[in-house]
DNA sequence: ATATCATTCAACCAATTAGTTAAATGATAT
DNA sequence: ATATCATTTAACTAATTGGTTGAATGATAT
């Protein structure tokens, strides 16, 4: 049922803070690999091993402009951790139904 | 602006295909720690294992009854992860409408 | 050709993870 | 009190992760 995917990837990478804040930093417009290593108290090195393993996740794609690379997020990878979560709706959607009308009945 | 909170455990437990089985079976029913087991060629303990980081993350509680300890699925924790990817919806619904002027545009 | 800027690779380290087996605990039944 | 069933804890291992520093690569400018 489940085809293995990204999803170990996918979770995998936002599992980690600095990750996520490189993928929020970079959702709102395409940085250098400079540009997103500078906030965070990290080597260089270790900013690129991030921008690697959120590559390996397809989360985000590299674009070399003369020595510069410039990181962008990749939209498509987030529907599909999106969708996998979709999976779940129900049950939360079903408890909220279950808590609305247990506050109908009993006010 | 991130609350450092259960992202980095909600995202971390996902990121296991074992315990992406146990949370879709789960969500079917309540399962006892040992029908969870069950299907994999793993040891009881380290199912307990998996169990315990599901639970830390707050993706399932236990209740005990009797010998045996039923799991359940807690639906407010995927809500959370859901709302989470819900922040960068916009990325991919951006793109899709991109997609949809496109094949207006040049059919 | 050489220097410089931007980024990655290699080698290493400490902490964490996913698994094991064996012993310990919790709850019931006899 | 003891035996049994269900599950967890302890102690250990091998692999992975997130970080470091220093050397290597890629691309441009001189």
């Amino acid at each position: 049922m489940e085809q293995a995917l990204n999803l170990d990837n996918i979770f995998g990478s936002l599992a980690d803070p600095t990750r996520r804040d490189i993928l929020r930093r970079v959702a709102v417009g395409e940085l250098t690999v400079g540009e997103v290593a500078a906030p965070y108290d990290l080597s260089l090195a270790a900013v690129s091993k991030h921008l690697k393993i959120l590559e390996r996740a397809k989360l985000i794609i590299k674009r070399r402009q003369g020595k510069q690379q410039y990181v962008q997020i990749t939209p498509y990878t987030f529907k599909d951790a999106a969708e996998y979560l979709e999976w779940y709706r129900g049950l939360w959607e079903q408890r909220l139904d279950g808590l609305e009308e247990l506050l109908r009945k009993e006010p």
